[in-house]
DNA sequence: TGTGAATTTAATGTCAGACATTTAAAGTCC
DNA sequence: GGACTTTAAATGTCTGACATTAAATTCACA
């Protein structure tokens, strides 16, 4: 079916990346059935390991699914939403996190594509959509909420603003995207006032949505943008130690 | 180290998850060697080939790289943005083409993203940008161009105006998306007419950009847009065998 | 004849040991 | 002291085997 010169090296890397061709080219269809490992290895004429490594590859970028018994083998793996959404923000997390991108790019990108789907979205939503937004807000409001719940509730709010853009290629962008910023954003801590303020322009951006009013929509995200930027750049006058937003160590140094 | 349970499944996927969770929570930095795939092996209490499956695993993600040699070994690997860039192009484009995704959607969610950026582009773009923006204008407009050429040219322009707004985040999560949808858009064909349609509102936008009008720029964009959707209908119309969108086969068959 | 349990079978998952290859560092000779 | 050789450590690959899983088949029994 295909070859490989065998000179320069991997053999592995270039099994996987012809199997890979096949099915981005079409040639190998969503559920179709490999030859089975074996049958692989002689057409390739490497042992089976060689081949293993390869098709483990594969399945790291959920290109293809194993099942074992009789009638296992690998199988060419639809790729859903929800698979290539993880995927992304696994890319984005460590691709920010390694990078030492600054908590200002990283909020102006996050908002800037969070006001692409503003008009969308004001238009589309629906009522339980809007309901989901009110929810989100009413518990940020609530007192006792730890600082990782008032984001994870944060995050809740604007993807539901996404998704009422009834576009499911918007909402894996975009969403992908504002996930993997969540750790910046967790840098900063909420003061009791700091959080008013956000729930006030939450409310004023819900307002807006439950209006159909798209540029009153957008207007809100700007709004919520510029004060995320000024308590960031606060926060970070306060610690001035580390440059700003070198994300080091989220998981805080090695445990035993 | 790290342990895990042997009892389910897949002992190379929880090692590989062993080792991407010590990554991304910090454990593991930026160009640390991991231990010897016999040291692993030894630590895990499995053997050399299932510890070789889990690093495979884990560099089909970039997440490290190997090395051979007497110093070589297994390094974690900084997430470059060109890594994570070609990463997200290969899962959205799959996501488009196996989950039959209609062009107006993605259409719409492309401009949508490009909106984005807009404003920061027409702010910040150097003259650089526009010289770009400017030398593809000048090559859609040639004559003998094929329908690819034409619409590398287009992904071009649009990636210029994109970097124009000086946020490699924005960059990264807008060219990934962009290009992504380009086998789509490469389902239509273009008549000169068309061309001569497109290449004026581009010129609309790079005079714009000029200008450092935002909102022109966003507005140009929308014609485009709308522009876009209209031909693609009238393609659509004109062959209506295949369901709107439906990707089958980018690479045409089997060869051979 | 039909149904349920036991067997077969084909595939992946794992292991052990070995050899090949690469690369840097240590050692040696002039 | 510099150029060459040797050594060692690591990944890359191969062979062959066994374990495990799950579907298909066979077969006994009602």
């Amino acid at each position: 079916m295909k070859i490989d010169p065998s000179n320069p090296a991997d053999l592995s890397a270039q099994i996987a990346t012809a199997i890979r061709d096949a099915i981005v080219g079409g040639r190998l269809i969503v559920d179709q059935r490999l030859p089975s490992e074996a049958e692989l290895a002689e057409q390739f004429e490497v042992s089976r390991p060689t081949v293993r490594e390869a098709l483990k590859r594969l399945a790291a970028q959920s290109l293809i699914r194993t099942q074992r018994g009789a009638t296992g083998g690998a199988f060419v793996n639809r790729l859903s939403f929800p698979d290539a959404y993880d995927q992304q923000i696994t890319t984005s997390t460590l691709l920010l996190s390694m990078n030492a991108v600054s908590f200002e790019t990283a909020c102006e990108a996050r908002y800037a594509l969070e006001r692409a789907c503003a008009p969308l979205s004001a238009e589309r939503r629906t009522a339980d959509h809007l309901a989901t937004m009110r929810a989100e807000i009413h518990r940020q409001a609530q007192p006792g909420l730890t600082d990782e719940a008032f984001c994870a509730s944060d995050v809740a709010f604007h993807r539901a603003l996404v998704d009422g853009a009834a576009n499911p290629v918007l909402s894996y962008q975009l969403a992908g995207a504002v996930e993997a910023m969540q750790p910046l954003m967790n840098m900063i801590t909420f003061t009791a006032r700091d959080r008013a303020r956000i729930v006030a322009l939450h409310e004023d951006i819900a307002n807006a949505a439950e209006e159909r009013d798209g540029m009153a929509v957008t207007a809100g995200l700007s709004a919520l943008e510029a004060e995320t930027q000024e308590l960031a750049q606060s926060v970070f006058a306060a610690r001035p130690a580390r440059s700003t937003g070198k994300n080091e160590a989220s998981g805080l140094g090695p445990e035993k």
